[in-house]
DNA sequence: ATTAGCTATATTCGATGGGATATAGCAAGC
DNA sequence: GCTTGCTATATCCCATCGAATATAGCTAAT
């Protein structure tokens, strides 16, 4: 019998635009650990098109640049910066503080009502 | 100078489906105002068809449907069950607790760097 | 019986999103 | 100076989503 899964998202817009999600955050961990653009894109397996719009976005969306790009080779690449960090680790807290705040009955009794067939 | 809109999403899948959301959880509310899928779909602004496949994919995630139907004119439209009720109380007080959780220092600091730009 | 308005379903079409691909420019190492 | 692998961008193609439309069956009121 399968039983609910719970997904929690969040999103800040900023206008039209979604200037965080749980996308870009994802994003922007990744490429503070790959150092580019291109190695996160590939290490989530997405495209390098795709990866650079969620960094243009979030840094059009923010008062200053989330991600830092510098072109060439050996010296080139992405970092995060500090504004970045810190729209992270608050993302992240956002997310914890909302998750452990839904754990309780109703959280309960929806998962016990979800489908017994298939 | 726009500011960041906070935006919350609960899901709950069922394996690949989504058994409820924010869009199927204002359809139910819809439903009970309006006594029909179809006019709870015109109060929404959506398609008959795609008020239905929504209804139709939340009877089927459940252990019992959340919507009742019948055809016909005037005896017929369609009516939120029991289960339905606690279903769409148990998503808004997941809302409710999930929203207040977030009121914090991280919300205000990710709304204040969202761009002075546009 | 006829009509109205619902459920239930198939088909078609247009918009959107995202992958794949192709350049072009840049910086560091060889 | 050549190569490499990044950024930055345009183009094309395909899959998916949902609106629009068209039936068909049902039920109650007229």
């Amino acid at each position: 019998m399968i039983r609910g899964e719970l997904r929690l998202t969040i999103r800040i817009h900023a206008g039209e635009e979604i200037a965080i999600g749980p996308g870009k955050a994802d994003l922007l961990e990744a490429i503070g650990r790959a150092g580019s653009i291109a190695a996160a894109a590939r290490a989530m397996g997405m495209s390098y098109r795709r990866a650079w719009l969620l960094v243009d976005t979030m840094n059009r969306c923010f008062a200053a640049p989330l991600v830092e790009t510098h072109p060439g080779n050996r010296g080139g690449g992405a970092q995060v910066t500090e504004l970045g960090r810190e729209v992270l680790a608050s993302y992240r807290a956002l997310q914890a503080k909302a998750r452990t705040a839904m754990d309780g009955e109703e959280l309960q009794l929806l998962q016990r009502v979800i489908g017994p067939r298939d």
